[in-house]
DNA sequence: CTTATTGCTTACCTTTAGGAAAGTAACTTT
DNA sequence: AAAGTTACTTTCCTAAAGGTAAGCAATAAG
């Protein structure tokens, strides 16, 4: 088991500052999933919308924002009729590529886990009857 | 750059909900410090509460349940003359432990990223003045 | 002139997260 | 009997996240 020391039991200030900012910046219902998607390639707003199922046009403008704002993406407009707009990952982003990976290996152990704890937990329960 | 594929740009709905359910667990202001602090062993209530810097009594024992109730965690009421309850990890929150490792590398990295583009603006700023 | 498309913005509202402060239950110490 | 300790719970409140619906600007096609 790998696991970074801070010394005696105490995170420092540093530490703890930059899990916060990972957190606020990955964290909420969008963000990792927005990243997903633009990691196959450039993509327009209506792209955007189209795949990351259940955004609303408000919700995911901000969150790009956002992202753009962190370096973490690209903003370009395009000299098309109707105008488009692009958006691309920056290298950053790919440094949030491991966390991804972390989460979705982490989510998917955890979803066996509950699933096999509560079809235990339905069989005790037809017992019970 | 190791990508995990979803056939044809496709997340597949398993992991889609894998995220999710990732993000939901582990989200949130609390979570992943929590996890951190407990990996140093076994602590009570009490001991949480001063470790983790600014949470409030209330707020500690809802993330601790969720935490249990997720199979994360484990309580146990011991038998001393003020109660005391110990929480510890069990073995499958070991395995949010990478997740906590690429969020303290991508903050890290993130935050020194802010930091030198925030001082690359001021000192364009002051020739702006 | 009307309608469509793209990329938003605005206004409004509901839900959730989380903080502050006080209280409670069980037990011990003084 | 009063006060302290531990582990919460309860109530009240605010701020932020996020949803819904509509509107708007620019341009083009019908």
């Amino acid at each position: 088991m790998i696991s970074i020391k801070f010394g005696d039991e105490k995170l420092c200030r540093e530490a703890r500052l930059a899990l916060r900012d990972a957190i606020e910046l990955l964290g909420g219902k969008w963000k990792i999933c927005i990243l997903q998607h633009l990691e196959f390639g450039t993509k327009r707003f209506k792209d955007l919308q189209e795949k990351v199922v259940g955004i609303s046009p408000k919700v995911l403008a901000k969150e790009l924002l956002e992202l753009e704002q962190n370096l973490l993406i690209t903003r370009t407009v395009n000299n098309t009729r109707p105008v488009t707009v692009s958006y691309s990952l920056t290298p950053h982003a790919y440094e949030a590529q491991a966390v991804y990976n972390a989460l979705l290996k982490f989510g998917t152990q955890q979803r066996a886990r509950v699933k096999a704890q509560l079809s235990h937990k339905s069989s005790s329960a037809e017992r019970n009857v």
